[in-house]
RNA sequence: GCGGAAGUAGCUCAGCUGGUAGAGCGAUAGCCUUCCAAGCUAUAGGUCGCGGGUUCGAAUCUCGUCUUCCGCUCCA
């Protein structure tokens, strides 16, 4: 049963309440009002987005022998994003036509004015036009650029005005400055993709760990951009955190590699618990610079489809211009066919910030059941009650188990601390006495917990614990000697490479 | 940046036509309790987003401002 707009839309102001309520996620520097686009993972937060990076590492670095990782760092050589095309490529004017409150890129509008002079014949015209923009781009003139706009009677096409706003620089990259002396200070970026982290390292690694082609390097980290409009929660922030590899292979081969990666990525999110109706691939009609071919994995989130997994065939494109301004040759001698080449790149890169909201989407679960209440006064009611809860792969969840003693007296509660000490050297656990049984389950229901062992009065006879099911709240009674194999089983990221 | 909506306790909200803040849930401490948030007692927590104005007196009226959410522009 698909959900009206509305619906979904209340569904996902439920996910970030319930994010933040229960130590997910926090809005950044909330008490001075916050941040905008930036977030903060809290207690359980962190654990499930380490678990997420974790399974993704294992996955691709440990369980891929031509797949190596590596840990670049956020600061690079200010050339690097010469070499990516982010600084001539990301920098884009903007204006803002005032009657009609649109806002456009500078570049566009040119653009289309160029068109309709090609269209009237006018090659020449167009051609200096462009040539023109192109100069003023580069220097970053915007005042003689506006004067170009007015010049060519540019209107915005809503108002059919010429009333425009100054031009703004839009910024992709965050910058800053290297150097502990004002003067003498350099400005530099802050990554706004790792990528190039693996590519600046290329020939490192391949040399240091005898890679031959095709061969992969993988890396986690941090990325900034700065985006025009940041929505949807943690889907688009300033500051995010990618899990990407970088795939060399020889040219020619890339489009095998391109589909082979396709398949296996899709595969992983299945495996992660997203239905087959809830993923698809978007592919790019529209290719970046870099790319020759290019596809989105895309996840339904309340707010729609939206990429996840951005897999694309990055051609030479990327060691090419790093060859080019570094001078140092960015080549791979191929034993195989006795050749020389600059390899080609196939890309996978995961939004880890994406894919945590995407898990916290799909595992809130609200459960509604009517149960019958018995009054005081003997009448019967029936009462409609909501159990929420996080449906999250025991391997991902962020305490493994919980473990209560049934009453917090006559020896239970020492009980349960042995087995907690049994416990907590494989697993996250938590320990509680604190409140109801009942309550103590239903806080473990809201944070994802698969597993609460409760210590009885029996068991102080029998050795023997009950073990409750998150997803059914089923009981069984177990050996205390046999909770480690049980819970080790459940979690293990084994439950996810074996549908691999 | 523009347009719309909203800001009172950790959460959900009440506070009518102005008289220096309340509830429920939650939290904390304790009592009670043999399994699914529902017993008892006590405690903590808010300069009502911020600033100015009107007034003897502003959470309440007014102006400004900030922040968040929704829509538009952009998105490797």
């Amino acid at each position: 049963m698909s959900l009206t707009p509305s619906e979904d839309r209340n569904v996902f102001l439920k996910i970030i309440s319930h994010a933040k309520e229960y130590g997910f996620v926090f809005p950044s520097s909330e008490i001075y009002d916050g941040l905008a686009a930036v977030y903060d993972y809290g207690e359980y937060g962190v654990e499930l987005k380490n678990n997420i990076k974790q399974l993704w590492w294992k996955t691709m670095v440990h369980l891929n022998e031509n797949i190596v990782g590596l840990d670049a760092a956020i600061f690079m050589h200010p050339l690097t994003w010469k070499a990516s095309g982010h600084i001539d490529g990301f920098s884009d004017p903007m204006i803002d036509n005032k009657d009609s409150k649109k806002r456009y890129r500078v570049d566009h509008l040119l653009e289309a004015k160029a068109d309709e002079l090609i269209e009237a014949g006018k090659n020449t015209d167009a051609e200096i036009l462009l040539q023109t923009m192109n100069q003023l781009l580069a220097k970053e003139d915007f005042v003689t650029l506006k004067t170009l706009l007015e010049t060519e009677k540019i209107v915005c096409q809503v108002s059919k005005t010429a009333n425009w706003t100054e031009i703004r620089q839009f910024n992709l990259m965050f910058s800053t400055e290297v150097g502990a002396v004002a003067e003498e200070a350099n400005k530099i970026y802050l990554r706004p993709e790792t990528a190039q982290g693996i590519f600046v390292n290329f020939l490192n690694v391949q040399k240091s760990g005898r890679m031959k082609i095709p061969f992969g390097i993988a890396q986690i980290g941090k990325a900034f951009r700065n985006e025009i409009v940041a929505r949807q929660f943690i889907f688009r922030m300033r500051e995010f955190e990618q899990m990407e590899m970088q795939f060399f292979v020889r040219p020619g081969t890339e489009m095998e590699w391109y589909n082979k990666w396709k398949e296996t990525r899709i595969k992983w999110h299945k495996a992660l618990g997203f239905p087959s109706n809830k993923l698809k691939f978007h592919d790019h009609e529209k290719l970046a610079h870099y790319a020759n071919a290019a596809v989105d994995i895309e996840y339904e989130f309340p707010f729609g489809f939206k990429e996840i997994e951005g897999i694309h065939s990055r051609t030479d494109f990327d060691l090419k211009n790093h060859q080019a301004l570094s001078g140092k040759k960015q080549q791979y001698f191929d034993p195989e066919i006795n050749q020389n080449y600059i390899p080609y790149v196939v890309e996978t890169s995961v939004g880890a910030d994406r894919t945590f909201l995407a898990v916290m989407c799909n595992s809130y679960q609200e459960e509604t059941t009517q149960q019958v209440i018995k009054a005081e006064d003997g009448t019967e009611k029936s009462e409609t009650k909501t159990r929420i809860f996080l449906k999250l792969h025991p391997c991902l969840a962020p305490i493994k188990v919980a473990i209560f003693p049934l009453v917090k007296k006559d020896g239970l509660p020492e009980k349960a601390k042995e087995i907690m000490e049994l416990l907590k050297y494989d697993f996250n656990v938590i320990y509680e006495e604190r409140d109801s049984v009942g309550k103590r389950y239903t806080r473990q229901d809201l944070i994802g917990t698969p597993f609460c062992v409760t210590v009885d009065y029996e068991t102080l006879t029998d050795q023997a614990v009950t073990i409750r099911d998150r997803d059914t709240t089923e009981q069984k009674r177990v050996p205390i000697s046999s909770l480690y194999s049980l819970i080790s089983d459940a979690v293990s990221f084994k439950r996810i490479f074996e549908q691999l």
